[in-house]
DNA sequence: GATGAATGAGCGTTCATTCAT
DNA sequence: TATGAATGAACGCTCATTCAT
């Protein structure tokens, strides 16, 4: 009897977290697009709800306010752009190859498949407070992270080391920029998504070549 | 006589004109002050009246509107900008030198001496409207296009083409994506402005060992 | 027990309704008493949110903006209006005596138990923008139709016809500008209601005199 | 010597006092155009002073405030309009035929000629604070007076009297009314000055069969 | 007399946030 | 949980008016 309840229970219980789940991710979608689409600032809590068809209060119940609703999404967004060029890297190993392929990555499906995602990232949640400023910095800081893991492991398979570690640092971060100035020169300013893929190959190669020449250089 | 009163009215037109000019810079600088300090959208215009000793009324006998503050203080920062880097260019002619001088100009005169501007330039200033945005643009394509042209001379000079325009494009967006990402990375984020000059140096050193292995291997 | 369920919030719904409705009112009756007494221009919104014991943003629920407010309560106004002309006007059939009573009805009945509503339709509405301009002229050629209508009746009645459509229309403006001026003149300025049921009465025979005069005369 | 010398002063004080009256003349119609096309709120004192070609200090010389510059602009109007329909009183001297031509003249000369006039009369400077409507009240009793007294005048020629003196002056406030809502109708609304002649002509013979209904009728 | 830069009170409007139901 | 009406602080902006030159 307890424990048909239980089962009972459960399983309502599981629907309801489904339910809320979906509830969340409705609303972090809607605030998504109209984000990327309208801006932060022009965007109010009233259109976001009305895109997720929930009311206003019911917003606040899954978020703490505004800002919050902004820092769940990029943190969405920082966990799927982890997953993605996360991935890349690891399949790779600690090589060159992995900052390759994590780059084909970023420019074909990331941008590629998610240009909102991309103009969150890069645009909207510039300049919106600290609590996003910190969000952004630990996502970024982690695809330089794992930049310079791929940059340091490489180096030691070929018996070099670095001037320094900030050398290694200086040049993840220039990489990740090279990505982000990229995504927002051609996805968007000049809004094209399709050249981008092409151009993207081109920055990579850019890139190697770049680190290649000072791992061969270095003798 | 009639000489000597067309001289003293020159005379106070031309103080007026100083004082007129003084103002504005007065409130431009006020609102660079504020912006970098504060963000963009906490910075209200009685503030900045207040730290320019003026009333809010005078903001807006100078500018049209708090946008319109935001674009003419950007503008000022591109005029800046692109004076302090395109000199850098001009006395380097069109040579890899030419980027390397730019790059030393950018970390050490700009970012050293106008962490302010740097600030405005890439975080205040960045999805604050369609018109802001169009100058932001303009500014950095303008630092691309330098980098672009001493790209293009070096290449023929050394009797070598890229495998496309696009390829140039390419890399010249990359390399400013390098300026701007260490500049943000820190200045605005880690905050050692006195790192940013040694770690300026290499990453000018990454950019132009890539560049010269691009030539020396085209052959 | 659904039913019972339902039963419970449509009557709550229903409460909330009548509310809301309330609120509305509430607010149109601040705007019509203040407007009337201070002038359109010289109430601002704070004021009327006061008056009607509600905040700003509660005005600002239920009303665009102060103009969408005068708006509201000039349509209001010409509802009422209409109803107790219009009345007048079916009750007589298209006759003559049909204006003499509509006559009677606008002196004593409205301008005499709702004098600030005729303060804003013939002062404080005038000159306040397009919107609210093509609503005072469909309120006033509503009253202007129904004259007209009840002048060509008459004469059809008397088998005499108008020298021209333009005619009748032009002695139901004029009519109707009878109304408004009496309104004016002892009302806004004079500031004697209590004559404006006599004086109404005299120029109401006046406007009958002209009108048998006419049809009379005709044959 | 001292007569030249008042002489040549006189002669330099009679063109400033030209000049003068020349430019508060050049502000005032400023002021009429853009109070008729723009309305009076909408209408800023740096438009008119600069379609007048004078600075905004200039405007606040001949003018206390811009309340004056209405009540001014209205006394002007009034001037015009009582020295138009006042001729046509006098010519007829105290008759009926004095009312027939005096709304010739209203329709015809005022309303035909002078629209931004009737503009600012009827529309701009209602509800425009006490002092104005001071204004248009004496400029409207004006009207009211001259009419009643050729209806006065006319009424003992025939040896009849007015039931009271109110019924006098419910009569002329009608007229009035009439001339007031026709303009407003036609010129304002309608935008046909073409037919106002036309239409005019039509609610004079109104009013005139009325009056006349009321003086044989009344034996 | 004429100028126009400077003032600042005042207003309309927005919108993130709350809370009774 | 969900709703949506209510709140009110905050802000951008206007513009009549003043006054030193």
């Amino acid at each position: 009897m307890k424990n048909a309840e239980t089962k009972t229970l459960s399983r309502s219980a599981m629907r309801r977290q489904r339910e809320k789940e979906l509830r969340f991710q409705t609303i972090l979608d809607a605030a998504e697009s109209l984000f990327a689409q309208s801006g932060y600032h022009q965007t109010s809590i009233e259109q976001i709800a009305d895109m997720a068809e929930v009311s206003v209060g019911t917003v606040y119940f899954y978020f703490k306010n505004k800002n919050d609703l902004l820092v769940k999404l990029l943190e969405e967004i920082g966990f799927r752009l982890r997953a993605m060029i996360g991935a890349a890297f690891k399949e790779s190993g600690g090589t060159v190859e992995g900052i390759k392929n994590a780059g084909y990555v970023f420019f074909e499906d990331f941008c590629g498949n998610f240009p909102e995602k991309a103009t969150i990232l890069y645009r909207e949640s510039v300049g919106q407070g600290e609590s996003v400023e910190i969000c952004r910095k630990r996502i970024i800081e982690k695809m330089t992270g794992d930049v310079k893991r791929a940059l340091v492991q490489s180096s030691e398979k070929m018996a070099l080391t670095f001037k320094s570690d900030a050398s290694a640092d200086v040049m993840a971060v220039s990489i990740v920029g090279i990505f982000e100035r990229m995504a927002y020169q051609y996805l968007l300013w000049d809004k094209r998504p399709k050249d981008l893929k092409a151009y993207g190959r081109e920055a990579v190669a850019f890139i190697i070549g770049g680190i290649n020449n000072l791992f061969e250089d270095g003798e």
